[in-house]
DNA sequence: TTGTAAGCGTTATCAC
DNA sequence: GTGATAACGCTTACAA
């Protein structure tokens, strides 16, 4: 390249200062340096301090890039995710970071703003500069996933069931928890049941809808029906007439945000929650507990998520074998947006 | 360091292809492969041909820490946040990878959870694997703040008065903010005010506490109670018997956080809001305006932060002259958490 | 238009 | 114990 034609030892005022500048100061080799800024093997104790003396005099810190370039790690982990603005998310966010910080590893995001198509790519460039990658990618078909996982090893896959593929993964059981749900609501008398559907390629939203597809099997009494609405606080908040004009006295949201949006609105139509209709969520973000009121909703260990997802990748890290899948069974919070089924359906008939 | 003494241009099975196999499987020099990968000038169309297909064939990406390297640069900058568990900074952060993703910038992020000590090491081990960095340190002392800027240069400060620093910083101005909660606040009646302070050595605090003085002493006929809480919404919810006892009509939540707490709370003791206490916020997330009553608050512009702190930090990398302080003055946001004054105060009297 | 070779800043091998 | 020196994989003057 041959940029900088002066003396490479010069100690420049504004430029960080390198190993050499700092070998040159302290009188000794490049090598010795290294050495001693990683603790390593037995340096002379004066020519440590010596060395010690320069590393404090120039500033000097280790280039992390040069470093990682030589010892071919970077201590980086990527994490991709649909959608930064999604508090599930954010709570892996801190779980990965969290305990990726404790081994020294740091963590680039990637949010592929719901880009279906640029997810792919997305993770390609976010593993070439990173050890591994935490995936979430719930739209991401099938076959492209199978495509694209050995190209990001190691990688351990989010929130998604991978089925026959053999790739490290957490997964939450949305089926089992939705029917967790169901069992609650059946519980309290109900039998009219809406759900609000999640984006349709997403696989959680499939499984969720396979679990009530099973409770509707088993239940010849019941009706469940779906409408398609999103995973946003505010498709939450414009599904309220939806949900009014329906008969269903309970509501199955596809997640907190959803279920969050639709209590808003309901509030501001003065419609009793649960009294005229129960309202459920998934995921206990944060906030469940504290709308009003008070979300029933699946608990979704989520910076736990992040941190096992790490835990897992350490591992492999360290020329571990891959874990096995691990899926983690929602658990079920029982608060104040659910009770017993209203006397009559419809706009106020009984009481 | 002689890893690897086997010839190094064997297409190995599972490394990644380095740039001389490309070379030598399309029959030119590296140099020749770079220019390709790089669109650069004019390569032979037949020649470039060939080494695209070598690239297909060996699957090669080039390596980022390489080019990193090489380049001097690394197309990455990095957050440094003091809790990735509130909202106003995870919306930060979705404003700079956003507008960082545009100009092929990642963004790492750095929680220092809460922990001032370890703040700046943290920005700067941050700094070194990015080109550039947006630090959030609300509590880190000025003095430190003055000797930790010039070493993690180019850097954008957010969240902060820098006061004479001569930085780049994006601030809100929440002395302002709270004084225009407190005259709408001041137009529904209310003398009796209590404010939820946050954390002690938090900056955004001062300024508001600040501002606060400034209206009592424009405003002989009320009284201004502080209450320390935190800036967490278990602190608001924590806080109710608080604001209970206390005779205040008004209440200023240090941010929205609490401000959700305390309804929360209230909303389990049937306190009615704002029938016996109005609530204010501070940040406008997305949650408040869901909220039950929606949350009166101060709207700041917290994706708007995130995003001006990498055109800054864009321009700076570019050469350009350091901005100028930006201060962001925040938007009054009436909702239904605010109303008129109860005719009496204390436990039900009027009526 | 293409190749040669130096250099980015570190680490590690191997003599001394 | 310490110092040359060759990598790591890429970019880019400069020569051809």
């Amino acid at each position: 390249m041959t940029r900088d034609t002066s003396a490479p030892t010069t100690p420049g005022a504004s430029t960080p200062a390198t190993i050499a500048q700092v070998a040159t100061a302290a009188g000794v080799s490049r090598a010795t340096v290294s050495r001693v800024m990683n603790g390593r093997a037995t340096v002379a104790p004066v020519i440590a301090e010596r060395v010690r003396q320069a590393v404090r005099d120039l500033d000097y810190t280790p280039s992390t890039v040069a470093r990682s370039l030589s010892l071919g790690r970077t201590n980086t982990v990527a994490l991709v995710v649909p959608d930064l603005a999604n508090p599930m998310f954010q709570q892996v966010l801190r779980g990965v970071t969290q305990a990726a910080a404790v081994d020294g590893y740091r963590v680039l995001v990637a949010d592929s703003a719901e880009n279906v198509d640029e997810e792919r790519l997305l993770a390609i460039e976010a593993r070439m500069r990173c050890d591994a990658l935490v995936l979430c990618a719930p739209r991401m078909p099938i076959a492209q996933l199978t495509e694209l996982l050995p190209r990001v090893s190691p990688t351990v896959v989010i929130n998604r069931d991978l089925g026959a593929l053999a790739a490290p993964a957490l997964s939450i059981d949305y089926a089992s928890g939705i029917k967790g749900l169901m069992a609650h609501l059946l519980s309290l008398g109900h039998t009219r049941f809406l759900f609000l559907g999640g984006p349709e390629q997403s696989a959680s939203n499939q499984e969720r809808i396979e679990g009530l597809s099973e409770i509707a099997a088993s239940h010849p009494g019941i009706t469940i029906d779906t409408v398609t609405c999103g995973a946003a606080i505010e498709d939450g908040y414009a599904a309220a007439e939806a949900v009014l004009s329906n008969g269903a006295t309970a509501v199955l949201a596809f997640n907190d945000l959803v279920a969050v949006g639709l209590l808003g609105r309901l509030a501001e139509l003065e419609v009793p929650v649960p009294g005229r209709v129960s309202v459920t969520g998934f995921d206990d973000i944060q906030f469940a507990r504290f709308a009003t009121p008070s979300l029933t909703t699946m608990s979704v260990p989520q910076m736990e998520l992040g941190r096992q997802a790490w835990a897992q990748l350490r591992e492999l890290l360290e020329g571990g074998q891959p874990e096995h899948a691990v899926f983690f069974r929602p658990r079920l919070e029982v608060r104040s947006s659910t009770g017993p089924v209203p006397d009559a359906v419809g706009p106020v008939l009984g009481a």
